[in-house]
DNA sequence: AAAACTATCCGCCAGA
DNA sequence: CGTCTGGCGGATAGTT
């Protein structure tokens, strides 16, 4: 699990360089750059600067750089990539977005570290820079403060993702409903539906997948879900696979251990009670596959949110 | 902690 | 043809 170095109401930084692609800014503006209060305060403090303003970069805790238009063999603007450099060694959490990804590259701090860039790129990504773990599957990565998201879509996932590194689960989740978006995905989720006709059947999954979270407090087997689909258990299986890059029981300890680690956040709830909230058979049963999933137990977990908030 | 038990996963394949 | 489906069964994973 990743250590924290910023804290709620810390300073979030877009670099905004030549030409930039206007959509990929959007998810960081929406999420960090409007004013939250009614669900956390204090929110983020956001501001966009352009090249000629990176002492900017002083103050910032995240800094973000989206995507530059143009073919990706323009090498980066090099006063973009020593400030990011620079930003880097002095502790700043660093995110790009799309192909901002090169410029992480560029600056030499993605060596030895997965990184993600959209899929069109991800080969030249690789044949430049052979340090970097380039994972041209997945919707984001997060190694050590570095951060990439994949690409637009991705860069939601990859903003909320943050958000809930930052404030929570709970807080994560009422934002993802203020802002009415389909339940966070998590990073493994992979980037191309590969099947061209996946259309119609990715939302039959999808909607199966909401009625899911809706009932994690009941014990549920993948022939229920399938069920509920109209599918085969097979048929969900590969289906739920192709989207989420899971098997149907992984998923679901998946969002049995998110459940959890709401509750651990904002309720004083025993561990037998989270348990059965979770559909966790037993508190033994949770402590395992929370810490298979988490990386800790939940009991560390709760701890661990409740000194980084406060509360 | 380990064994016994059950559920799930996935390659294969015939059929639509 | 190519694509999708769902059943089968051995290997694995998860639970008790």
């Amino acid at each position: 699990m990743r250590t924290l170095s910023t804290h709620p109401g810390s300073f979030v930084t877009v670099a905004v360089t030549g030409d930039i692609s206007i959509m990929e800014i959007a998810a960081p503006c929406e999420i960090f750059g409007v004013s939250r209060t009614e669900i956390a305060d204090p929110w983020y403090e956001f501001n966009v600067c352009t090249a000629r303003e990176m002492a900017a970069f002083e103050d910032a805790d995240t800094i973000i750089i989206p995507g530059l238009q143009g073919p990706v063999e323009k090498s980066p603007p090099p006063q973009l990539v020593n400030a990011v450099r620079q930003a880097y060694q002095t502790g700043t959490r660093i995110v790009s977005i799309g192909t901002g990804t090169f410029v992480l590259a560029e600056a030499g701090i993605l060596d030895g570290r997965r990184a993600t860039t959209h899929w069109m790129h991800s080969g030249t990504l690789a044949a430049r820079y052979p340090a970097v773990k380039v994972e041209s599957d997945v919707l984001y990565t997060d190694e050590d403060d570095i951060l990439t998201a994949a690409g637009m879509a991705a860069s939601v996932d990859l903003c909320l993702h943050i958000v809930q590194a930052d404030y929570g689960s709970a807080v994560a989740n009422a934002l993802t409903r203020q802002l009415v978006m389909p339940p966070h995905r998590d990073g493994g989720h992979v980037q191309v539906i590969a099947s061209p006709a996946a259309g119609s059947m990715d939302h039959v999954v999808s909607e199966t997948q909401s009625w899911v979270i809706a009932h994690l407090d009941q014990p549920l087997t993948v022939s229920d879900m399938a069920r509920r689909a109209g599918l085969s258990t097979r048929s969900l299986q590969r289906h739920l696979k192709a989207s989420t890059g899971k098997t149907p029981l992984q998923w679901l300890l998946v969002q049995r251990v998110h459940k959890a680690q709401e509750l651990l956040e904002r309720t004083d709830y025993t561990m037998e009670r989270i348990a059965a909230e979770s559909g966790m058979s037993t508190a033994a049963t949770l402590r395992r596959q929370f810490r298979q999933i988490a990386g800790t137990s939940p009991d560390g977990y709760r701890r661990a949110f409740r000194d980084r908030t406060g509360r």
